[in-house]
DNA sequence: AACGTTGCTTACAACGTTGTAGAAACCTGG
DNA sequence: CCAGGTTTCTACAACGTTGTAAGCAACGTT
């Protein structure tokens, strides 16, 4: 049932190479060779064998993309893109869920089932640069705030910028009590401390007291999480007038609890996301977020594995930022 | 920098095979000889070649999963199911996005770069089961509503069973007017149907009068479309006390269009969703839905790939239900 | 002491493909 | 009609792995 190129050589009446050449567009093959062999392929529905071809090229194909979760929209969002990216260059892409844990994640970068993946494209969490340092590795681009002028390409976003962004916003909007949900003080916090110090910055800038009280801390980023830190800020006797939650899961179940403690929003608290996944653009209230441009992030980050590929392999680290904007919805301005 | 069966071999003084063998397990190697070869492989950092080996196994150890869109949450949901699931047979996960397109589709049930997986669980929306049985193709798993009794192994729910307790909920608040949210003419929309159909058994049953009116077509199941279709039927002329959506994303977009025009859910509109994705559980308000039991769903796909790969690869195409229930919260019972 | 049995190890071939090198056929211009 | 080049095709080896069959010890049994 499964062909080989044998088959079709014997069929066409040619050498096995002839027909490995009329399959990978060489062009010196007489047209009528070509189309006896085309017909010898079709009649048989011959399909190259990747295994063998990789073991003879020494490349598959194939790229992987490891994010911690892929149901959290935003990595399904940029998973989506960097499918669409891959394309361009011809390739699969195998989308790998690591769950943020470090063993999982050196699994991963050290290659999957080895020499079955040409580069990586790797949102790490709990993996430092010295880790990557040590393993031998194939070519990778990091994604994300976890590891920054590390051993590899790496594509990220100004997230002090843009959390500077968000605050100042907040504060346009006459609050005075702005807090922040999603703080972490583990090492796999990196995001969360970059927009920690953006917002810390940017109360510095307009004369606002930087109240511990105010930063509700958050083990992960889900929307569970969000909702149990306005809980908890709701008790802790300083109410908040504006909240900036340090993604959009955490923002929707913000939402959600500041609705069940029966505050309105924005009226009597403003609430700002960050990630721009499609669930706050049809939230109660729409959700007031950061956008970065993930399909920016997504080309970036396959043209670097490109270059790596086919140029030179050996180039320094490069740091690439994407950009990003602020989009103002319902939970800030009515 | 990347070692070869070879280079171990020659470091631990053993031939080439004696190394595979320990690589493998094989039982009947001198417990000091193992050790030799395992110290050896530790100090090179030997991966064995996937490409090679499967080469000559034939087998790759990886699975395929094909979804329309990642970024719908159910198929997100569900693939983090299908690679836990697989996992347990020590397969790795290809994730795939087909778009829905009939083009794409063909092409992923035709092996992706064939020989490259060993099976795939596709979730097919433009395919038929025609286009199916003239792929000589690899073992392969259907899921969802699209192909039923095809010529391949299938897990789907009840959708008919699932739609009708949904509708028979709504009427069970003393709704009359159940407008339903998803209908689709087109051939693609087989899940549509069968739900349309549950809807109109349960409407039957309580003896109320079918609507053409209250039956809103969705081209697509996203959120804009749910909203949309709201719009459309608050102008109609019939406005509906009670809304069953096909499924969560489309019910999302319902409530915020049924926000914008005032109406209180669910003391003006009950609106009930499908699928239990993980946003139904914090918007405002939280969203009465089907569950249907996606790891179970995973599970048995995954075993049924499973058997037809080790079992008996011919045996007759089995069909599978995997459970639902229904889960009422505050969009339909304050 | 010769025997079969068992445990451990190895040489070889094969999986399906493509790069290399070269042979055969075909041109071109003198 | 031949020298020199170009086009077209082929045989062979190699990529790294594992299955097969067979070799070699060491053992206990007769």
């Amino acid at each position: 049932m499964r062909h080989r190129l044998k088959d079709v050589a014997e069929r066409a009446g040619v050498s096995v190479k002839t027909v490995s050449n009329v399959v990978n567009g060489y062009l010196h093959v007489r047209p009528d060779t070509r189309a006896r062999v085309e017909e010898a392929i079709a009649e048989l529905n011959y399909r190259p064998n990747l295994s063998a071809r990789n073991l003879r090229k020494g490349r598959t194909g194939i790229i992987a993309l490891a994010v911690p979760e892929l149901d959290i929209p935003y990595f399904a969002e940029l998973a989506r893109h960097v499918v669409t990216a891959a394309a361009e260059h011809g390739w699969t892409v195998l989308i790998d869920q690591t769950g943020g844990g470090p063993e999982q994640e050196r699994k991963v970068a050290g290659g999957i089932g080895d020499h079955l993946i040409d580069g990586l494209i790797l949102s790490p969490l709990a993996l430092t640069a010295d880790d990557l340092a040590g393993l031998a590795g194939i070519p990778m681009v990091l994604l994300g705030e976890r590891i920054d002028h590390g051993p590899a390409d790496h594509v990220a976003i100004d997230n002090v910028a843009a959390a500077h962004a968000v605050t100042t916003h907040l504060l346009g909007l006459d609050r005075r009590r702005v807090a922040a949900i999603g703080a972490q003080r583990t090492p796999e916090g990196a995001s969360a401390r970059l927009r920690l110090a953006g917002y810390a910055a940017a109360l510095a800038e307009a004369g606002i007291e930087y109240d511990e009280r105010l930063v509700a801390p958050a083990p992960a980023w889900h929307r569970a999480d969000g909702a149990a830190a306005i809980r908890h800020l709701l008790t802790s006797g300083v109410r908040p007038d504006a909240v900036f939650c340090f993604n959009d899961t955490l923002a929707l179940g913000a939402l959600r609890a500041l609705h069940e403690a029966g505050l309105r929003v924005p009226e009597d608290v403003a609430v700002a996301g960050f990630d721009d996944i499609e669930d706050g653009r049809f939230s109660v209230p729409t959700l007031t977020t950061i956008a970065p441009d993930k399909e920016r992030i997504a080309h970036l980050a396959v043209d670097l594995l490109a270059n790596r590929l086919t140029g030179n392999p050996d180039a320094p680290p490069q740091e690439l930022t994407a950009p990003h904007h602020l989009i103002p919805r319902e939970s800030t301005t009515p």
